[in-house]
Formats: C-alpha cells, sequence, structure tokens
DNA sequence: AATGAATGAGGGTTCATTCAT
DNA sequence: TATGAATGAACCCTCATTCAT
C-alpha cells in the first residue's frame, strides 16, 4: 500500500530463479500453490465424481484461496482436467522400467499382469477418476495429450509379447492384442472400481489387502492359461 | 359419462376395459405415473449420476409434474433408490430360467457365462448404475433389500456348478467360488462399464456390437481355461 | 358403483336422526370429524402458530383426510378461525357462575383474580392462541362473533365490583375498569404466555405447578393492595 | 476516482473520509451490508414471525442480494438468530446508566419500572420477538449468549433494591426477586405484546401514546404499593 | 500474486389447495 | 360423504463464478 513497497518484498538479490523456487518459506511460490491445489483436487474429484465435487470445498482445504483456483485453472472443468492430467503424468515412465522386451515370453506376460494389477491395487485415485471419466463419456480424458500415446505403448509391449511367445511355441496365435488388453484390464480394475458394491453383495471387500495375493496369482493364472498354447 | 361419449374417444376396438385400465390415456394412474417417473428417472440417473442428476429435468421428461416425483419417492435420493430397486427386481428372476442346474458343469459353466455376459452387454442402464453406486461407496443399494439375496443366489448356482466339476474330474478343486464370480463379473463389466475410456484410448469401442460375438467367445474360453482341470 | 348401491348403505330405516347422531359407531358422523378435526387443529396451531402450522400434518393426526379439512372448513385460515371460535366458545358460560356480584367487594375482587388466573393456568391453548393473533395483528379473532360480547361481560364484572367497593368505602375512587382489567390479565397471562422466555433467562419456569401457589397469592395480593383505599 | 467527481456526489460537507467509510455509496462495506441485512431482517421476523418470513422479502428490502444473507449468516434461522442476538445487544448497557444503586430504594424502585416500561413501550420489535420466541419454545434465545447473564443483572439490581429497602424499614421482606421481576415485566410487556387483541376486545389499543402517561403511572403505583411495607 | 465480498441462475423441496373418482 | 392423486407457486438454499481492492 505504502510507496516503495516493491523495495520492501523479501529480497531476491542474485539468487537464481531456480534455487527460489525450491525455497518453501517462499511467500508466493505459484508452482507450490497449484501443487497443493491439484492435489486436494485430486482427493475431491477422485471421492465425489466431477459433478459432486465442490469447489468451495476444494478450496477450502487448500492453502489459498478460491480465487487462486480460478486464476490458474480457469474453472471447474479445467481443473478436473488439470487432475486428469497429473494423474496420468504420474504413471508414464514406469512401465518402461520393467524391461519386458528382455523378459522370456511367459515371464514377460507374467510381470506385465502384475505391474497392471499393482498398479490399479495402489492407484485408487487414478481408478476412480477412470469410472468418473467413463461416466462423463470420456469426455475430459480425450483431451489429455498423454492418454492415447501412453495407451498405445500398453499395446506395443503386449503385441512384442505375443509375437515372441508365438515364435517361441507358447502362445496361441489367434489372440488379439487390444483385446487381451482389455481381458487384463478388466481382470484388475473390477475388483478396485467396483469394490463397493461387491463388498455390499457378498461381504467381503475384494481389494482388501489380505486377498490380494491370492487374486493376483490368479489373475496372472487365468491370463496365462489363456495366452499359452494348448497341449 | 354419456353414452355417446365412448364413441368419440380414441378408438379402443375390442379391447376389454379392464385391460384398458393400463391405458396410457387415464389420468389416475398411480401405478403407471410411478412407473413413468421410474423409467425417465431411470435413464436420467444412469446419464447424469447422482449428483449430476437434475430434478428438473426428469419431471420434464415425465408425464407429470415434479410435485408427483416428491410425492411417491419422498426426494431425489429416494427415487434414485428406487431406482436401484426397479433395475434389481427387473434381474431377479432371468437367471434361475436357465436351469443351469440341470446342465453338464462345462455347458453350465458356459452357460452362466454367457447369460452374464448377455446380460451386462444388454443391461447398461445396470452397469452405469452400479459405476454410479461405487462412487457413492454403495450407500444406496445397501439398502435395497432384494441386493444381497439376490447375489448370494449366483454364488450357490457357481458353487453348485464346481462341486459337480469337481466330482466329474473336470474342474479344478482349488477355486473359491466369490473369487471366480469376481473374475466372471470383472471380464462382462469392465467392457460396458469403462468402454468409453477404453474407446478414447485405442480408438476402439470395446461394446461395439461388432466385437460381441468375439469377446463373448473369449470371456467363455478364458473362463473355461481357468476352471478347467489341466491335461 | 354397482347400481342399487343406495340400498347396500348402513340401514337407518326409521330411527330418528337424533338418535343415530350419538352413535359412535355410525360410518359417517360429520359433527363427529369437525370436532375430530377441530381438537387436532388446535393443537397444532396453537403449537406451531399459524404460519408455522402445517395442513398436512393436521390432517395426518385426523381420522378422516385432508380433503375433509376442507370441505368442512374451507381453507387453512378457515379453519384457524373455526379453533379461535371453539376456544372462545368453551369460555363463555365459565364466569357467570362464579356470582361474583353477590360477593363483598374485596371478595368478589379476589374471587375474579383467582379465577382469571386459574383460567390462564390451565387453557394454555387459549393463552397461545392470543399470543399468535397478536402476531398476525388479531386479524382472525376479529371477526369471532363471540369474542368482543364476551370481553365486555369483565367490563361490567369489575365496574360493578368498583362501584360498590368505593361505595362501601372500600376501595380507591381513580381506577378505570378497562385499565384494571389490563392489569390483572397482564399478571395472569405473561408468566404463562412467555414462560419459554423466562424459564431460560432465569433458569425458573413461572409456569411450573410449584410456583402457582404463591403466585397466585402475590396477584390477588397485588391487585387488591392496588385497588384498595389507603389509610 | 477523478477530483471533479467529489463535487457531483451528494454532499459529504466536511466530514472526514474516515467518518464516510461508513457511507451508504460505499461499494464493498462488509460491516454496513451485515448491519442492512440484519435492520430489514429484524423488521420482518418481528412483524411475521420466524416461520412467516419470507428470506426473499428480506433480500428485496436490501441492498443486496439473497445470497449474501446466506453468506453472512447461513441460514434462515442463522439470520433469525443474529437478529434476536443484535436486539438483545442494544439493551445491554442502558440499564446499567440508570444508576440505581445510588438512588433510595423507592425512588430506585420506581426508576428501575419506569425504565423497564418505557423500554417495552419503546422497543416493540423486541417485544415482538419475545413473543415469537415463546411461540418457538425460546429455543432460539437459549444460543443466544447475552441473554441470561443480562437477565442475571436485572435479578441483581432488584435484590440491591429489596435488601436496601428492606433495610430502611421502607419494603417489605417476603418478597422474592424473580417474582418480583416477573410482576413487573407482566405489566410492562402485556399492553405491548398483546395491544391487537386487547385492542380488538375493548376497543381502546392499551399501547397508544395518549394512555402511555396513565399506564406508566398505574404501574408504578402497582408496583410500589405492592412492596411497601404496610402501615 | 493474492483476496474477501459479491452475484445470478438454478438446485431440491414443501406449501396450501383442487381434481377425478 | 369421503378419498387418493394431482398440482403450481413459492420456499429455502447452493452452485460455479467474478468483482473491487
Amino acid at each position: 500500500m505504502k510507496k516503495g513497497s516493491k523495495a520492501a518484498e523479501p529480497d531476491t538479490n542474485g539468487i537464481p530463479s531456480d534455487a527460489r523456487r525450491s525455497d518453501a518459506r517462499r511467500k508466493y511460490d505459484p508452482e507450490q500453490t497449484k501443487r497443493n491445489i491439484l492435489d486436494v483436487a485430486t482427493q475431491e474429484f477422485s471421492a465425489m465424481g466431477l459433478t459432486g465435487a465442490r469447489v468451495d470445498a476444494i478450496a477450502e482445504r487448500t492453502n489459498t484461496t478460491k480465487r487462486m483456483l480460478y486464476y490458474y485453472f480457469g474453472s471447474k472443468e479445467g481443473l478436473y482436467q488439470a487432475v486428469l492430467e497429473k494423474v496420468y503424468g504420474d504413471i508414464r515412465t514406469l512401465e518402461q522400467d520393467l524391461h519386458i522386451s528382455e523378459l522370456d515370453p511367459v515371464e514377460g506376460m507374467r510381470a506385465l499382469v502384475e505391474f497392471t494389477f499393482d498398479y490399479h491395487d495402489r492407484q485408487r485415485d487414478f481408478v476412480r477418476l477412470i469410472t468418473i471419466e467413463n461416466i462423463h463419456g470420456a469426455k475430459y480424458v480425450e483431451q489429455v495429450k498423454t492418454f492415447k500415446s501412453r495407451n498405445a505403448s500398453v499395446i506395443h509391449t503386449i503385441e512384442d509379447l505375443l509375437q515372441r511367445g508365438i515364435a517361441a511355441g507358447q502362445f496361441r496365435s489367434d489372440i488379439d492384442a487390444i483385446d487381451l488388453h482389455l481381458l487384463i484390464s478388466s481382470l484388475c480394475f473390477h475388483r478396485i472400481g467396483n469394490r463397493h458394491t461387491f463388498g455390499t453383495a457378498f461381504g467381503r471387500d475384494p481389494s482388501h489387502p489380505r486377498l490380494r495375493a491370492r487374486h493376483r496369482a490368479m489373475i496372472v493364472d487365468a491370463v496365462l492359461r489363456f495366452v499359452r498354447k494348448e497341449g
């Protein structure tokens, strides 16, 4: 308010901006503010759905105010989309670390299924957001750039596995890669995504840690039985 | 009231007045009013979710007014629950018609899987409502009386199949009935419930009629390979 | 519905209508229905006020349906007015039974105050309805025929008492009858009408039976001290 | 904003800008907005009762919109309670200014009664709101913090007066302070609170200014006669 | 960069009342 | 005489969003 207030700002003399970024005590840190909003929004959207989520509820649990939310993300939908982007950005590289192409087809398939299983088992926000997206006809995820490319890479991995497995006489030759991915996804997704209704129906939460190992083995088993060449 | 007035009415050619009671032209027909509201509500809730659905939108597409909706169902949530109940009531008896217990275990298993597949493939509202319920932690379906009992009957069917299959030397003996149901459900549910994100990811709608036969065969195949006793 | 249904009605052959009236088992008894509605309505209006009362709430606790309420009383306001009328009709004759004019002025005054006290102490519905009327500017009680005439009679009683008391040298001669009635009413009304706020303020319910005798004596005392000629 | 614009404004002759902060022309002034809402709400609640009052009606007569009402007071009931609080806050200090403890007991009692009379005579909103509260069982005033404490102070004042009056041989020794307060309140409250029904009954509005002096004297007289030790 | 105050459109719900039987 | 079904207007409240500072 006073003139000369600019001079009164926390002095940044000479320190490179990169270093300042990581200073947690800085008063105004746009990146941190954005991250904070995104984290809270992820929880809220994941818990309540797109329509069920409340902008006020998100703002309240944030370190900043509602206005900032609009300042950075434009609208509720914009924020939702940013959440989707963030969640997808988080996965990006994980799969490549498995080096599946270096494994024997059967072992590679097992590794892929186990990875997929573990991923769904741990990333519940991701699972919920996918569910929510489907209620909205995948309208928003469609605009997430990394979405399609990332999924394409899974198909490549599977295609490679199938090809090598067939060549080695281990796998059947009549399996479509996308169909197989659908099959694997189904088995890994459902037990998390629909765990509440399933739990209510059978008095058994399918996502409970106690069942994890058994389900993991079951799904790996089912997939391997499905792809393996008989006799 | 007058005799002559009958002739002026839209023709009812020969249909006895008893049958016409359920006629759309009757002004005071609570059963029809309720059914009409329920039908419209099923669409709206299924399309928009519980929070996303608009009571006004439902009322508008109804033959009556918004007030009647509250007259019969008390609240938006009450109506949602009634929808859940109706959708569940619709399935109840269908399964018993299969007479699975009279079939050979392998054929019985095939019949069960095919039935489950077809059911999910056709009853998209049902699938969507289950998805929506999971976003709300299955809070509402918990209060639907028929829900648990109906689900229990599926498990009995599977248990019977497994037992007979084991006895006949056809099935493995280490399979849990509920786990198997989860596996079958996963495969049938996912391709419908998550078809939008799947379609966006791979440019292929997994619920498209053109893929139905292939997926149906695939799933039956996967389940049978899973339960069958190996060589 | 069938023709000849009239003959099927509970037969009333020859019994005079007066006798039939009092038959509690009669199916349709307008007088009893009306009384039933009025009784329930008195409770509801007295408990909730005119705006706070709910027509549905009244109808629910009645032996008949909401429609009858409109059939007999026309509207919510009509019913409210009928309640007012009933409550006033109930008092009508009570006061005359005291034969105050036959008593010595001091004893007569005591009797009048005690009667007024007891009446307010017992007829809480009456007190509440008066309170409610004042919130509505006495709009409805204005149309109750017995209201003004009944109140006029109290003034006559007081005037008579004052005159006789002055003549006997017992009472002051400078007291206005209406003012005195206001004074007496104030003392008897307030402890019932405002008992809730008073109770909250002082932790003591002024209408509690335990205090009744003391308050009764106090008020009689206060009034007599007020009217008595000094020295 | 321009210098010249000031001259065009309705004159603010010489009042320093600090004082003008509460000026009606400021657009962002939460305190004024709140006060404005409270003032209008006081009228509406007092005139219509809690249930009878309309949020829309309040908002309409306000400088702001209905939304702000909820922004500041949360709900209709919250606003009602705030009104109660405000009305009570207004009285709080008034009584202490009388310095009753410095007066001779008889004069002190007279001052107290006159103050009570004048207060009820002037603060009709207060009287109405107390009436309304009693219809709701004092549910809301119970939560007004200042309510009990303030009332306690009146009792202390009366106790002090009684004690000193007894010591001076002027007052009777058998009077309970709370009972006396009830007596005084009754006399001051009733003529305002029930003036409509009283007016209808006797064709005389007891709260009319023309009667004020007479009633004031009557009530003081009645109270003094009641407390005075008899010859 | 950041904020409390303000907003209009629409949300679910309830009211007293009337219609058709 | 009596009734369940139906109604439209209005009620209280909440939403995502923007303004002025």
